[in-house]
DNA sequence: TTGACATATCGGAATGTTCCGATATAGTTT
DNA sequence: AAACTATATCGGAACATTCCGATATGTCAA
């Protein structure tokens, strides 16, 4: 009556295929140099578009579309103040995922370079 | 003498470039839904190619260039034994990132619906 | 050797992403 | 009003990804 494939012995719950689609899609918004750069700059605080468009040396239309991007994933909120428009994080989240991005590649230069053969 | 632009209170030390653009391939890498439920299994322990292939539904030679694709970031390993090929989790950092993910879609029903206007 | 199985690789069609220049919208100043 | 600034949108070229069928490789059993 025991499992005749006792091939894993933790069944551990897994996620359901629907929802990894929409975590596949989430990471697929962040995985861009300068989405990733500009998340980082907002969980720092609030910046415009062009503040954001000049940290990571882009055109602002540029920067603008990443920002559309993330917004419509529903990472960030926008708030407009005169001609300016101000960007802020919206999902909490994007703090855990940054601070596991650091971890692994925080420094200037790979900190774990020279990986064991 | 104080900052004319007190924008950033926190001037959180940036990732370079460089480092962004690693963290994003290894996140584009992570952004597919089998491959999240691959990493997901391998997390438990070791899967055969066959064994993932089935579990994700789709045929075992997709199964295997998914892996391909995973073990060339660096976040698998392999043990060929007979005829068969076991795979299993190299990077550490795949366990905090899958957290993270999980923490965030982790229930079968999107467990945050009714987002807060 | 032959046959069956597990895994890997190749070529190509369909689709998606990134980037850019040009242009559009909206707010501010003169 | 016109001129200027900050953002946003559109159309399209270049490039990358995903998926599939067909085929190749490697291993075991008879």
């Amino acid at each position: 009556m025991v499992d005749t494939k006792p091939k894993a012995a933790r069944p551990k719950k897994l996620t359901s295929l629907e929802a990894l689609n929409q975590a596949a899609e989430c990471l697929r918004t962040l995985a861009h140099p300068h989405r990733l750069r500009i998340v980082q700059m907002l969980l720092g605080g609030r910046y415009t578009v062009g503040e954001l468009a000049e940290a990571c040396e882009i055109p602002s239309h540029m920067a603008s579309e990443h920002l559309r991007l993330m917004q419509r994933c529903g990472f960030l909120d926008v708030a407009k103040e005169g001609r300016c428009v101000y960007y802020t994080i919206a999902e909490p989240h994007l703090a855990n995922i940054m601070a596991c991005i650091e971890a692994r590649f925080g420094g200037p230069k790979s900190p774990r370079t020279g990986v064991p053969a």
